[in-house]
DNA sequence: GGTGAAAGTCAACATTTTTTTCCAAAAAAA
DNA sequence: TTTTTTTGGAAAAAAATGTTGACTTTCACC
């Protein structure tokens, strides 16, 4: 971490803003945060900052910063639970196994852990067979984000999350797959997949 | 290389000093802290770290210090050189940008860097806009491995490579989008894909 | 295609922090 | 004693931080 200590605070600021909002804060919203009278001050922070390498940004693009691996340089062990699919529980792998993330690949709400994925019901939202995503722990979702749930307490399924008039729809990205509909005390949210990680 | 006890002690005093603020110190608050009234004894004392290769710093940067021993296990830090799109050449993002990807997810055979894929010409493959592809620097591939190459010394793009009757072709995984044939003395392998991550 | 608001770019300037370099000297180790 | 390590004091040099204000680009809308 080569930076000043006002640089910290502001890629924090920008971390934190793209995290929460979607997307990047103009040069106004971030003078408004500290309190700066110009937004020259901005603009040469963010210089410093892309010119060490801790994002970048189109020119002459409005909130067009993109945060860059190297921002968050740490990496996490994860737990490796096991496999995940369509309609069955989760398959342990093995009990101690662990996989090192970059935080880059993270969400740094919750805590995260890695599935496995077994079959093609999110081929469609080009998550393979035998892809490994990341999934942070969490009871709540956004529609249309791609949860783990919980059904029955039985079966786990990775698919995208829809509720629906007091219902909820749990849509694989697979023409092939129906959907399921069931009354939302049937279903517990395990976690939203945040990352996926692909080895050839 | 071994350390004195003052130079351990400021060694240790720095560690934990980003370890908790997330950037270094300057070489006045660590004066502060051992209650040094010259700033010149912690210039020394950094000299001789640096020069037994424990922090690495910038010159004439301010809170640059880097401890060098705390290379994480287990994860490289790969370079981002830049965008691949179909047809353009790659799109340098900027010289100091890099990537900690797990071993797990390399070759450890060649080289490796990441590029970020622009387009969806691998769509089929599963490999979509705004992800990165681990490429292994190598001048050959196996009919049917997705590659980085490198047309009439001009265009860069990613496709899957099969050699044809003394002829490459080059095949996007996107049905919208038409192969590219070519004399092999027109093409050079720049490297082969073998991980993809993504973000959400 | 024109227009205007919103957002980004950038030079000139001032101030404060931080690093670097002098010349020395005490303290500790060999 | 001789050498190495450690600390002082001061000042030059460079980087970091901000302000003002003018200019350009982008984009939505007429």
């Amino acid at each position: 971490m080569k930076l000043t200590q006002r640089q910290k605070e502001i890629l924090d600021f920008i971390t934190e803003f793209i995290d929460g909002n979607g997307y990047s804060p103009s040069m106004e919203e971030i003078a408004g945060h500290f309190k700066f009278a110009s937004l020259n001050a901005v603009y040469k922070h963010l210089e410093a900052l892309s010119s060490r390498g801790y994002l970048r940004r189109d020119a002459n693009r409005a909130r067009s910063i993109e945060l860059s691996a190297g921002a968050t340089a740490g990496v996490q062990n994860l737990p490796l639970f096991g496999y995940v699919a369509a309609g069955h529980p989760i398959e342990a792998i093995s009990n101690s196994e662990t996989m090192p993330i970059p935080e880059f690949f993270l969400s740094r709400r919750n805590d995260c852990y890695v599935l496995k994925v077994k079959g093609d019901s999110m081929i469609e939202d080009h998550i393979q067979d035998g892809d490994y995503v990341v999934v942070e722990s969490r009871t709540a979702a956004v529609p249309g984000e791609t949860v783990v749930a919980l059904i029955d307490n039985e079966n786990v399924t990775l698919k995208k999350y829809y509720p629906e008039n007091g219902r909820i729809r749990l849509q694989p990205a697979n023409a092939t797959l129906a959907p399921i509909v069931v009354e939302p005390q049937r279903v517990k949210l395990q976690g939203v997949v945040v990352s996926v990680m692909r080895k050839y």
